[in-house]
RNA sequence: GGCCCCGUUGUGUAGCGGCCUAGCACGCCGCCCUCUCAAGGCGGUAGCGCGGGUUCGAAUCCCGUCGGGGCUACCA
């Protein structure tokens, strides 16, 4: 068997030298960053990194409808959440500025006239129910539905003649009639024909510069070597082709066409279509407030389409920066799966040293109300000592709340009334009885305490250890499920244990 | 409708013509461990959409078919 040649990044970089890769992210501001933006921009990053390339983040921002500046401090404030880091953009400085694309309004303008006078580019004075009804015609008659090329050949009398009626042209590119063809890195070579490309719109009517205009000539103008974005925007890569080659024959740019490479979509948890932001659990925010962790949304992001070796899918973004390849980037489109995300940040969770757990825990327990902000030198040390006790327990950093928060209620814990309900009945009353007369006198230590506990009420009372245990875990932590009880007991301290208990037997002589 | 992409257990993937009686992970089920819940260990469940080729041999290559998705704006 002959060994496979170990795939070399040739045919990815071309020419290029590795440092020379240039990527870059371009959210649009629109106020929510979703799972599948971030995917994008984390293969971006670490396509960058692995090559020790450069990550531009560029924003979107020509649709003056859509997007609010509050929008762009909170997607650059995810970003570094994340641990995405830009080389240029927006407080990063580039030498390829500005980076915002409000501010580049006469770059646009100035390529537009280029391409115009070089006849790259004409105006259209076709209405929109020109349009509309043309474009339903070739439908129902089955031909490409695209621009029909109605005013690519007007004269200077034909257009006088629109624009004296009143008419206001929009801009667009004259497609070239070949065939465009490239090779798209994770799906290989592909083909458009001619005649399903029409003339797209590059500038609206009232002057704006549209995206399929703005999104090729930054690239261009910034140097962008390989474009990695989501494959619903596969079919518009051949008009941007063609831009790319009318940019570079009017020497703009590099004059250089990048290498694509599309992304397989992140599908919403029905599978049957794109995630959308409206979809639950498609907002970052939604894992910030539950406590995941950058490492383990990441981790899991990475899964939706790469993998970094057939036994194993736990792994570092220093392990994925080394090992990412975007040729094995799987093509097909997967599906957000909340329960495998939530595995892997737990598996994050378990991998965090002691110390930065309950460091990261502690936001989510003050957010609670359980600490103060500034919490006193023994509310932290109970917590470090608790840490031990939940973190192989946890999901997220969010559930601190609920298997911690009793530590530092004091005498203000309040029972859960299902486990009220359920476990301080019956003989709850005789197991809590003998539990603060057990636990009076004994050395306030997790062994000597389980000690007392076993003694009194398996060997005393003849309980099964679940039953046994159940009523003494409700009464100290207010729930059915907690940290192990003895630990939990240590860490309290007799005497709010035996408060609590106290405070339990009233609740079951109520009941 | 047109164009483009995709098709391995429920989900995400490994697989690149013989190492495949198809591996791993999540999920689910059971057992072990056990003071609850986890974690951990062990075992189980379930898959190459279909039909033709090519080949001594196909999950892997080709064609067709069916199915899914994306795009089809003077949004990005």
């Amino acid at each position: 068997m002959t060994e496979r040649p170990a795939p070399g990044d040739k045919d990815v970089l071309g020419e290029l030298a590795p440092a020379e890769v240039r990527v870059r992210f371009p959210p649009s501001p629109t106020g929510l960053l979703t799972v599948g933006n971030i995917r994008s921009a984390l293969f971006n990053w670490a396509f960058a990194r692995h090559f020790g390339g450069k990550l531009v983040l560029r924003i979107e921002d020509t649709d003056q409808a859509r997007n609010t500046p509050e929008a762009l401090g909170y997607t650059l404030e995810s970003l570094r959440w994340l641990g995405l880091t830009w080389d240029e953009g927006p407080e990063a400085g580039g030498d390829f500025g500005p980076y915002l694309q409000s501010e580049r309004m006469e770059v646009y303008a100035d390529v537009v006239a280029k391409l115009m006078a070089a006849g790259k580019a004409y105006h259209c004075y076709c209405s929109q129910d020109e349009l509309d009804e043309r474009r339903e015609t070739a439908r129902e008659e089955g031909r490409p539905s695209g621009y029909d090329g109605h005013c690519r050949e007007l004269t200077p009398e034909n257009s006088k003649a629109y624009a004296d009626a009143g008419r206001r042209p929009v801009v667009r590119l004259r497609m070239p009639d070949r065939p465009i063809v490239f090779d798209d890195l994770v799906r290989g070579e592909i083909t458009f024909l001619p005649e399903n490309l029409g003339d797209y719109v590059l500038v609206r009517a009232n002057g704006y510069p549209l995206y399929p205009l703005v999104n090729p000539v930054d690239d261009a103008l910034m140097n962008i070597t390989h474009v990695l974005r989501g494959e619903d925007l596969l079919s518009s890569t051949p008009r941007q082709i063609a831009l790319y080659a009318a940019l570079a024959e009017i020497g703009i740019g590099s004059g250089r066409t990048p290498r694509f490479g599309h992304l397989p979509m992140v599908m919403g948890p029905e599978g049957n279509k794109k995630l959308s932001k409206r979809d639950i659990g498609a907002g970052l925010d939604e894992y910030r407030t539950q406590g995941f962790l950058p490492a383990g949304l990441l981790n899991y992001l990475a899964l939706l389409g790469w993998s970094i070796a057939d036994d194993r899918d736990v792994f570092t973004m220093a392990e994925m920066i080394e090992a990412f390849d975007i040729r094995k980037v799987n093509s097909n489109a997967a599906r957000f799966d909340q329960q495998k995300c939530e595995a892997i940040n737990a598996a994050h969770m378990r991998m965090l040293p002691p110390d930065e757990f309950a460091a990261r825990t502690l936001p989510f327990l003050v957010a609670a109300g359980y600490l103060p902000a500034e919490p006193s030198a023994d509310q932290l040390a109970v917590l470090r000592a608790a840490v031990p006790l939940v973190q192989e327990r946890m999901d997220a950093l969010g559930e601190a709340a609920e298997l911690l928060g009793f530590l530092f209620a004091g005498t203000q814990l309040k029972i859960a009334p299902d486990a009220a309900a359920k476990v301080l009945t019956g003989d709850a009353g005789a197991v809590l009885t003998a539990s603060a007369k057990a636990l009076a006198e004994v050395d306030w230590t997790t062994a000597a305490i389980e000690t007392a506990l076993r003694s009194a009420l398996v060997d005393g009372l003849g309980l099964k250890p679940k039953h046994a245990f159940g009523p003494v875990r409700v009464a100290i932590s207010g729930r059915r499920v907690s940290p192990p009880l003895f630990e939990s007991l240590e860490l309290l301290g007799r005497d709010v244990s035996l408060r609590r208990i106290e405070q339990a037997l009233a609740k079951v002589v109520e009941h």
